[in-house]
RNA sequence: UGGGGAUUCGCCAAGCGGUAAGGCAACGGACUUUGACUCCGUCAUUCACAGGUUCAAAUCCUGUAUCCCCAG
């Protein structure tokens, strides 16, 4: 029998997650703080995993431990490197070698943080499972499911890494940072208790690539090779020499080693010939996409075409579309060109403040 | 080894006697919970080299070196 008042709360040791867990205890539920190891890498200095973040962060388990100690609840440091490195890690260079562009934080929340930690929570006997997302999760009696709107602090929001969550992950999640209005309210929150921490500066890189050196993290751990091959142009002709593939996205105008007198972009990535094709601006933009693994949050599934905004990367502005599901893909019409829809990240789908549904974006 | 043309930042390139534009790249920073994009900033005391003429030369003159084209 779960305990509808417990709540397991995922804590990285830093401000967000620290805050979080504040706000449970502070409404009376049952809270114990789980810091989850994720991954150890012997070839980066430990510094590097001292910094705070956000739901990604591997942080300190000091840091966690000593503000559960302040709030005044338990804390549990468990070890996820198993289901981290199969879930994300190993689909992370996968994605990579594939010549895709991987999104690790929609794959940890899915397969991570919603589920091993989820399954963990209810071996715990805890109903909930929380974190310090920014996003609001309800449920509608109309519709008749859980929803998640935009968090209050919207240049925050993280609704776009969590399109992916079931019905049944969501009914069992809580995410007390919904409503706060800006990251600076949270920080004066954390304040109160822990100065220190509440001046921790937010976290931006992979969790596991705390260097930033992603490609290097691949020739570490990616068992594959990676082959220099050529730059083409869009007409087929050759423009130079790449370092592999896994070194470029589409849209990279950095880092390409290569000058042409105006700025080139990467326009495709084909991996089964290797290539690398450039381009200048005005050629990477589309207006349509195909995405698989598709989930719905608002509705089981659509019918038909359906109109709709869509955010093909974290940080863009959504943009009108017409969507329609086709066997089990869907196809996505935008009313303008997208600049540098890229195979691997998500295209996620809204009804103004409203999260609809998502997918990983297909090559073709 | 006859004739003609070139030689300015890693790349392209302005300048044509008055005290080195710009673009690309690179680097640094801002932004950013992925990868990117974007934005801001920094980037030739020096113009292949050596002399000379001028108050003053990358700009004119004389050699030297290298490259390209046309002739052999």
């Amino acid at each position: 029998m779960l305990d509808k008042n417990k709540v397991i709360v995922g804590m990285s040791g830093g401000v967000d997650s620290t805050v979080a867990a504040y706000q449970l205890k502070k409404m009376g539920y049952e809270v114990i703080g789980v810091n989850m190891r994720l991954w150890q890498d012997d070839f980066l200095e430990e510094e590097h995993f001292m910094k705070d973040g956000g739901c990604c962060s591997l942080s300190s388990v000091e840091d966690a431990r000593r503000v559960c100690e302040q709030i005044g609840i338990p804390f549990y440091a468990l070890d996820f490197k198993g289901v981290f490195k199969e879930t994300v890690v190993d689909y992370f260079i996968d994605a990579y070698k594939n010549g895709e562009t991987p999104n690790p934080c929609i794959a940890c929340n899915k397969y991570v943080k919603f589920e091993a930690l989820l399954e963990k929570a209810h071996q715990l006997g805890a109903y909930y499972v929380a974190t310090g997302h920014y996003a609001k999760i309800s449920y509608d009696e109309n519709l008749a499911r859980y929803i998640v709107e935009k968090a209050s602090a919207i240049e925050k929001d993280q609704t776009y890494a969590l399109y992916n969550l079931t019905q049944e992950q969501l009914q069992h999640i809580l995410m007390p940072l919904a409503e706060f209005t800006s990251k600076d309210e949270v920080r004066q929150i954390a304040a109160n208790f822990d100065v220190q921490m509440s001046q921790k500066s937010d976290s931006q890189e992979i969790c596991f690539v705390p260097d930033q050196d992603y490609v290097g993290f691949l020739k570490r751990n990616g068992n594959f090779k990676i082959e220099k091959g050529d730059f083409f142009d869009t007409d087929g002709n050759v423009l130079g020499k790449h370092e592999g593939i896994v070194n470029y996205t589409i849209g990279q105008r950095k880092g390409l080693g290569i000058t042409f007198g105006k700025p080139m972009y990467v326009v495709d990535i084909d991996p089964e010939y290797n290539r690398v094709v450039l381009g200048e601006n005005e050629t990477v933009f589309k207006k349509e996409l195909w995405a698989k693994d598709v989930n719905f949050i608002q509705m089981a599934s659509i019918e038909g075409p359906y109109r709709c905004e869509a955010k093909i990367r974290y940080s863009a502005k959504p943009a009108p579309c017409t969507i329609e599901c086709v066997d089990d893909l869907v196809h996505v019409i935008f009313d303008e060109p997208q600049r540098a829809v890229t195979p691997g990240q998500a295209v996620v789908f809204y009804q103004g403040s409203y999260l609809v549904g998502g997918g990983t974006i297909l090559r073709k």
